[in-house]
DNA sequence: CATTGAATGCAACATTGTTGCATTCAATAA
DNA sequence: TTATTGAATGCAACAATGTTGCATTCAATG
């Protein structure tokens, strides 16, 4: 489940009213992938959605329309890639121009994203002395949550 | 290239006195692929590696042997995955327990290592945070770097 | 309504990674 | 040297992940 407090439903809506002010069309695929990914409770692979969303529509639905969706999210800034995991989670911070770092517990699944404005500034100025320009960034840290420690 | 000033040469000596310092058999393959990606101007996929070494070899070399020969390398820390591209490059600083920032080139496809140390301190205090404790971490950065963008 | 571009369905395919088991190799003990 | 043994490799089959191209449907707009 993506971090924090917010429910799935209220995360959901909150993400569907992103997606529209930014003059994108919410269809009820793209509803149902990004409800399915605000209510598991770990990131979900492509092909799990596929099989999940298959099942609750009661037909098959296929590999294509679930990567294209997910692109669709992504590009949206309502869902993230877990690039170590091939799988994919909803974002709760949809509003902040998309640059976190995400926890993911190996023994629970939990992923929680959070922001650090000083580490950005610090990859910021790395990126600098390089004279590289930053197009993507990827900041997954696996492990063990503090629950799942107790 | 993995980045720096270090021929392909010396880097690819020093990486198998690495895994000898550590106990481990450099057999054959294990230096070919070492090689191939000191030699590699940019990271290679696990297919790429395997048809050009087939080539070299003059018979096929087999996806697992690949496979089994980069997480060896990965394990002693002489070579990285790249989650974001499916693909590996040399470790330019075996020695420094692997944590490293990695920006790739989009244009030339050069991949560069740095460390910083307060970068690590930062994740270390958010995971701290968390109470997570971390096991592995992916940090890649893409864009294009300084000389393609001039 | 008619038009048009976006979204979806779908079949086939491409790429990436894995399993299980047989065989070979290399270090060590007898 | 030879026997033993665990590591490394070969290999076939397969599993998982992601993509292309094209036909069809849908929904917004004129």
């Amino acid at each position: 489940m993506p971090t924090s407090r917010v429910s799935s439903e209220q995360g959901l809506a909150s993400a569907i009213a992103t997606c529209r002010l930014r003059g994108a069309q919410v269809t009820p695929l793209r509803e149902a992938v990004l409800g399915a990914l605000w209510k598991a409770e770990k990131p979900l692979g492509a092909y799990e959605l596929r099989d999940q969303l298959s099942q609750e529509a009661g037909r098959q639905i296929s590999a294509p329309s679930i990567y294209r969706t997910l692109d669709f999210l992504c590009d949206h800034g309502v869902a993230v890639r877990i690039e170590s995991r091939n799988a994919y989670t909803a974002c709760t911070h949809p509003q902040h121009d998309h640059a976190c770092v995400l926890f993911v517990c190996n023994a629970c699944g939990l992923s929680s994203e959070i922001e650090n404005q000083r580490l950005e500034r610090l990859l910021a100025a790395d990126a600098e002395a390089l004279g590289f320009s930053i197009d993507h960034r990827v900041l997954e840290l696996s492990g063990v949550c503090g629950d799942c420690r107790r």
